[in-house]
RNA sequence: GGCACCAUAGCCAAGUGGUAAGGCAGAGCUCUGCAAAAGCUUCACCCCCAGUCCGAAUCUGGGUGGUGCCUCCA
């Protein structure tokens, strides 16, 4: 078992992980709302929880992942007022929003697999779990932490005096209603929703005990992060953009809930940037995965660009840096190729020794560049299967499909006849040593829209 | 106004007290008629100022600059 390293966002430092049963990981993962398809800045998420996931599998580690599905009631761009996302899409769509929620979710699903993100252990969804939510709600109204309003149960922050010991916030602090309209039923500006109350034309209602209506949005990870992972958990992770106000409430009604500690270490992963800025409709650079793959990369290049960046370091995604991260990932599978199929023996020594830097980068909080470079480094051996088959059990981390690097298939294109006639006739002039007979061919085989290259025994042609 | 993160070569990026990993691009060389491919080699004193220290990219203070959050957001 290796011990490792993790940044808690609590603590606001490196601590030595400590698992709350021995040899076993309980993380829990923010995951999809799922009213429209995910783009490769949300993506980076889940690329980062499932790194967290290998290192500790690597480690020796039993690990149990949840990851909730949410398809419903994230509240639009309104406060705890206004329509809910989800409602929102099936109007826009005239879809019902279940209906959406499983297309989505689909694609979703789709999208991490062709990542090689690990599917966690278990992906609950909100609309399956609304039981659970009603009853943390009502423990909150038996035990005086909210309050029933004309339109909701509000949770009330001022009764928490540890609110803001995630984000470093303090409630005087913030600038209420600066953007957003307050809510007038609220006894504090800050004070957050666990249940609406629901008008009839409302999609997605259920009954409660105080009438038909919806979860709030954040109780439903307090109520499914408990249900499957208990009382007090390992780890929860998430996007950095979560650590003000999704994980404060989260801890505000767990904590108060339970009425001890609920979670031990708070992981977060930092945004990804688009060309320096944030990623927003209105600029037009929201990217899938199915986007990346119409430009021309595959979706291991676009994971090695992931694995470049350390999760907590923003990632600033350029289409430059796609090309960089093409470039080197086709690179990098050809030395692998070259290795597996080398002769010499390595030193075991010299093994262990690349071995011992690769799990060292790993544990200290999940340097995976560092270990990214190890590997390059090692991978300028000498060639031999050793290499290979150590580079296989650093793909456990990496899970960039080393094992499936081989000779790289010809595409089969048809060659025009009148091109191939030329190839022949450039290859006579060659033979005959007519350099300048060769070049012109080369030319006019370019202009009919191929690539000639010479190799030893003749030569190869490509579509330009 | 508050909170947070960050500032290392043309670009991406690791390094958090002991003299700058790795990748992309570039340059040079080898090989090849040339080209392509491949291989080898090469390429930074770390935003600024002041301090602490035998020693700082790394710590402290002050600037400057960038990004995000304070509304849903990974």
């Amino acid at each position: 078992m290796l011990e490792l390293k993790v940044y808690n966002t609590l603590a606001r430092k490196k601590e030595i992980f400590a698992p709350i049963k021995a040899g076993q990981v309980g993380m829990y993962s923010c995951g999809p709302t799922v009213y429209k398809p995910a783009h490769i800045g949300n993506l980076r998420a889940y690329v980062f929880m499932d790194e967290l996931r290998r290192i500790f599998e690597y480690s020796g580690y039993k690990v149990k992942s949840v990851m909730n599905i949410t398809d419903v009631g994230h509240l639009v761009s309104d406060g705890d007022d206004g329509d809910d996302k989800m409602s929102k899409s099936a109007r826009e769509t005239g879809k019902d929003p279940l209906e959406i929620a499983a297309e989505i979710t689909d694609r979703f699903m789709a999208d991490i697999d062709s990542l090689n993100i690990k599917r966690p252990t278990v992906c609950p969804k909100a609309t399956d779990n609304i039981p659970e939510m009603i009853a943390v709600v009502q423990a909150l109204l038996d035990n005086g932490y909210a309050y029933e309003t004309a339109d909701g149960i509000y949770f009330s922050v001022e009764k928490f005096a540890g609110y803001g010991k995630l984000s470093g916030v303090k409630l005087e602090d913030q600038r209420h209603g600066a953007r957003v309209e307050v809510n007038s039923f609220k006894r504090h500006p800050i004070d957050f929703a666990l249940w609406k109350k629901a008008a009839p034309n409302h999609l997605q209602q259920w009954d409660s005990p105080w009438g038909r209506g919806f979860p709030g949005w954040h109780i439903e990870c307090t109520a499914m992060s408990r249900k499957y992972l208990g009382e007090t958990f390992d780890i929860h992770t998430g996007g950095v953009d979560h650590i003000p106000i999704h994980h404060e409430n989260e801890i505000a009604q767990a904590e108060c809930w339970l009425g001890h500690k609920a979670v031990n270490y708070w992981m977060h992963n930092e945004f990804m940037l688009i060309d320096g800025g944030k990623m927003s409709k209105s600029l037009n650079n929201v990217y899938t995965v199915a986007d990346v793959v119409a430009k021309g990369y595959t979706p291991m290049e676009l994971r090695y660009l992931y694995l470049n960046v350390q999760y907590r370091q923003k990632l600033n995604f350029t289409w430059a840096a796609m090309d960089a991260a093409k470039s080197a990932y086709n690179k990098l599978c050809g030395l692998l190729l070259a290795h597996k199929n080398g002769v010499v023996k390595t030193d075991k020594a010299a093994l262990d020794e690349y071995r011992r830097k690769f799990e060292e980068a790993i544990t200290d909080d999940l340097n995976v560049p560092l270990a990214l470079g190890v590997l390059w480094t090692m991978l300028k051996l000498p060639k031999s299967a050793d290499v290979y088959n150590l580079a296989l059990d650093f793909d456990k981390i990496f899970a960039l499909d080393f094992d499936k690097v081989k000779e790289e298939e010809k595409p089969q294109i048809v060659i025009p006849e009148d091109v191939k006639a030329m190839a022949e006739l450039r290859l006579a002039a060659r033979r005959a040593k007519n350099w300048a007979e060769s070049d012109r061919l080369r030319d006019v085989i370019a202009y009919m829209g191929y690539a000639i290259k010479d190799t030893a025994d003749g030569y190869e042609l490509t579509l330009k």
